[in-house]
DNA sequence: AGGGTTATTGTCAAGTTGGAATAAATCGGT
DNA sequence: ACCGATTTATTCCAACTTGACAATAACCCT
């Protein structure tokens, strides 16, 4: 970076243009055998009202994963930690805040076992949010929230093919069916339950049998094994998503990534 | 973004943190077989005769890839426009620059056919660098940006693998052989040329033939056909890169996007 | 014509996938 | 105790993909 850069219009290094930077946060859970999201109501305008990420100004000497964390758990009233917190982007467009510029880096995050959000901070209010409610546009966001949660959709979609992410979303010791119960849910999408037995069961380290099984449920049925996730991250060879009737996408948009993202 | 949010130290949504935005990008071209990045050594403090990504102030009313083209034109002299643009990361660490806190926003591009940079600007100088030099910390760089290389060339190799990017490298006509040498160059792996073949002319609209081939070379061999890039962005069952002998990485770093990232 | 070089096509065994069938382990009801 | 229902786990098979390598094609030079 040379920002010593002086250009035509004569910048010094101290005298850097006024921009804000912000963090926000997309926490991804499942609830209800539905991937949801955690947001909360603006108490302030701009954007009174409206429903918007949490997040908020980073400070002096804080680093920005740790500002991410921080206005998770002071806005949400979350206290868990997150399972994973991952950067997405970072979002500049001149106009998005009608303040003044706001230059925003957004994380995403999963959290399992969510405890009911109960609005902390001065968020005036903390909710869940299904996520096919946002993709269909049916909720008043604000800012380029919008834009930012289908990005981070696409981000956690495109990261089950590859890693071994899926297990964080379920308890620490969990049954394939549930894993599989993930993948179905977050891909919106049937999976073959015996072929999905025997990719995740294969895959090197993914997962690890704990000995014990499942106390059979009242419908009956066979007990299941239970695991706990192991040390792999990455799937050698990837899941693939193939396109569901209700989703239909077909070249998926750009940045999936880092599969890259595989990586 | 709830970035009303008034911390106990009491923030206002005016009185902002002081904090600089920039950009750095981290461009890519092959040149003698090896993928080169464009570096500018820093003509002023701090890091003065480092070398460095080319990069500056996000000014008031631009966006963030505006600013990064325009840095790398300033700063280089390179008057070409990259073949991809692409956010990688945002780097934030409050003290990766002595001077304040500033936190910048990369991207990684790809230029082809790449003229001799100039060095413009107030930059000292410009050139290329091969990727094995800055990998194997052979030279002083400045801030945190022999990190940021190294996050954007693993971004990089995995985008190859789950994408049609390669053809970028590759001037707009090209044989099959240029693009397997391509991956061989970013992921310093041999390719079986026969497979590579059938892998890439089966995948969907990767390639479109133009009908031509090429006139043969001095030492003979039999001409090639010349392709170019189809509209598919994405390889359907991604190519695989096998551990090279020279190059040992068993587990892929963090954040290989992706393979979003795959995005 | 013959040997060298590069491009392209073909072969084959090993591995992977999707789909369906089968087996295992438990339930509740009779 | 037996039967059907239910859930999990395993097996089978045909279709496809991959990696390694052989064979062919089309050109050079001498």
């Amino acid at each position: 970076m040379g920002y010593d850069t002086k250009p035509p219009d004569g910048y010094d290094p101290r005298a850097y243009p006024p921009v804000a930077v912000t963090v926000d946060v997309v926490t991804f859970t499942i609830v209800d055998d539905q991937l949801q999201i955690l947001l909360i109501r603006r108490g302030q305008a701009p954007h009174r009202g409206r429903w918007a990420l949490p997040g908020g100004f980073v400070r002096p000497n804080e680093g920005l994963e740790e500002a991410a964390l921080r206005e998770l758990h002071e806005e949400t009233g979350v206290t868990a930690e997150p399972r994973h917190l991952e950067q997405l982007g970072t979002y500049g467009r001149p106009n998005r805040d009608p303040r003044m510029r706001v230059v925003t880096v957004a994380y995403w995050a999963i959290l399992a076992n969510l405890p009911e959000p109960r609005g902390g901070g001065d968020a005036a209010e903390a909710s869940l949010f299904s996520v096919v409610m946002v993709e269909a546009d049916a909720l008043k966001l604000a800012f380029d929230h919008g834009k930012i949660i289908k990005e981070a959709v696409e981000r956690v979609r495109s990261k089950l093919e590859y890693t071994t992410l899926a297990a964080q979303f379920c308890p620490p010791e969990f049954t394939i069916s549930q894993l599989r119960r993930v993948y179905e849910v977050v891909w919106n999408a049937r999976i073959d339950p015996a072929n999905f037995h025997r990719k995740v069961t294969t895959s090197p380290d993914f997962l690890r049998s704990t000995g014990d099984v499942t106390n059979p449920r009242a419908r009956g049925g066979r007990p299941a094994k239970i695991y706990s996730p192991g040390k792999a991250m990455y799937i050698s060879s990837p899941l693939m998503r193939s396109p569901s009737p209700t989703d239909s996408e077909d070249e998926p948009p750009e940045e999936p990534p880092n599969r890259s993202d595989r990586g």
